[in-house]
DNA sequence: TCTGGGGTCCTAGGACCC
DNA sequence: TCTGGGGTCCTAGGACCC
């Protein structure tokens, strides 16, 4: 360790700048079909859901460049994807162009997830996954912005990860070197697939600069949008433009897509934590106003929600469901409970009762959350002994085994409950 | 883009507390 | 009782990311 501080030659120009890489997995999913199906090389492959029996309705997860050739995206719908590119057992003519359509795998991408993980861990000191197919590594500690012979070295050390990962694993990455989260993101995106794009520290503005303002970090398309009407075109005029024309329109999140556009990012790369919330949701193949349908959806849901729950070992105190009513308005409602739990009836029971407030609505979609999320690693002898302090038999009454349609008084007996609990009851008569 | 599923963070208002 | 100010928790919605 002493002789990388050495070797980082301090007093050389950026010696102190911090080196993030980005890894991001190209058409991730279709490369691990690739892996354990070498004939799909070179194919057309596309992953996705709902394709299968008599399912009419899903996305394309994946699709491998070949495919996206032809028309087909991710996020795209499988029908369409279909027309694009028939599936390979339905084409007559050998000679036509056909893709391969695979479900997806989930718990086989995880597996080959954790093979690369296994990697990045090797070369980094720290690792924040994003997601199951891209990571942020700072590696300031393990290579240097020095340059020989016109090159970092931080550059011939991605490389030396992408190879890795690619020879190891059998996947191929995109790797962005910067000296920041947000502009290595940028960079690994910059030239997919196979792209290995360094920024270094002093020319992130410039590297920006010319692109296009939705590139940047954190701007979305509603905020692009906004954006593109104010005249802001390119990451070049989101970083000159000033602090108070963004701060009408947009508040603290504008400062923050500013700064990420002129290069400036100080966030560290951490590790993610826990999660915070787990969720289920399921759209409707067309919107439906029928009571037992949107019930029997929820019901399902909630199981699946609480079971993940019991497999993570998390209890949560916040019961929610989200309703999609079309054209796609989001609504949200959730409730608390007094303490932490890990309560499939309970899930299902609250959930039902808050969609209750929809029972006449048309509804394409339906999720079940629960977050306020805690991790015990004690037993169920912990939990026990938490319900013995006199908040089980209330909870249990009002949550579980009364006729959830006609029950809105839950919400203020938890709060009640919650006052007595506090041993504040008596405060509320002191006026 | 007629819109699948699983997340995170931020904001804003209301209730309640001191 | 109309009035101050600070703080927390909760719910709901919005934007974004993969």
């Amino acid at each position: 360790m002493a002789e990388r501080g050495e070797a980082r030659l301090p007093g050389v120009a950026d010696g102190d700048a911090s080196i993030v890489f980005h890894v991001d997995m190209d058409c991730f999913y279709a490369a691990c079909e690739r892996r354990r199906e070498p004939a799909l090389d070179g194919k057309p492959v596309v992953v996705g859901m709902g394709y299968e029996d008599g399912e009419t309705h899903g996305a394309v997860a994946t699709a491998s460049y070949e495919a996206r050739s032809h028309g087909v995206e991710s996020a795209q719908p499988i029908s369409t994807a279909l027309e694009r590119l028939p599936r390979s057992v339905e084409s007559a003519d050998p000679d036509e162009v056909v893709g391969h359509y695979r479900p997806v795998d989930m718990d086989y991408y995880q597996s080959v997830s954790e093979e690369v993980r296994g990697i990045l861990h090797d070369c980094a000191d720290v690792v924040r996954e994003v997601s199951i197919d891209e990571a942020a590594l700072d590696v300031t500690e393990r290579t240097s912005w020095q340059r020989v012979d016109g090159r970092a070295l931080a550059t011939g050390y991605a490389r030396h990860v992408k190879q890795r990962i690619q020879r190891e694993v059998g996947v191929v990455a995109s790797v962005g070197v910067a000296p920041n989260m947000s502009a290595a993101k940028v960079a690994a995106d910059h030239e997919k697939p196979d792209g290995l794009v360094p920024i270094p520290p002093g020319e992130v503005a410039d590297f920006l600069a010319p692109l296009d303002v939705e590139t940047v970090y954190g701007v979305g398309p509603v905020t692009a949008r906004e954006l593109h009407d104010m005249g802001i075109e390119t990451a070049g005029d989101l970083a000159a433009t000033p602090l108070r024309k963004l701060d009408a329109e947009f508040g603290e999140r504008g400062r923050e897509i500013r700064r990420f556009a002129r290069g400036d990012d100080t966030r560290s790369v951490t590790p993610v934590g826990r999660p915070k919330s787990l969720s289920r949701e399921s759209a409707f193949t067309e919107a439906t106003d029928g009571v037992e349908a949107k019930r029997e959806r929820v019901r399902r849901l909630a199981a699946a929600v609480a079971e993940r729950a019991e497999r993570e070992n998390a209890l949560y105190r916040t019961i929610g469901i989200k309703v999609v009513t079309p054209p796609f308005d989001v609504n949200t409602r959730a409730r608390s409970l007094p303490g932490p739990v890990a309560d499939a009836d309970l899930v299902r029971e609250v959930a039902l009762d808050l969609l209750g407030e929809f029972r006449e609505a048309e509804v394409r979609k339906v999720g079940v959350r629960v977050s306020n999320l805690s991790f015990e690693s004690g037993e169920q002898a912990s939990l026990d002994g938490f319900e013995a302090q006199g908040t089980d038999r209330g909870r249990a009454d009002g949550g579980v085994d009364r006729d959830p349609a006609t029950d809105p008084e839950a919400t203020t007996g938890t709060r009640a409950r919650r006052d007595g609990q506090t041993e504040f009851g008596d405060f509320v008569r002191d006026e």
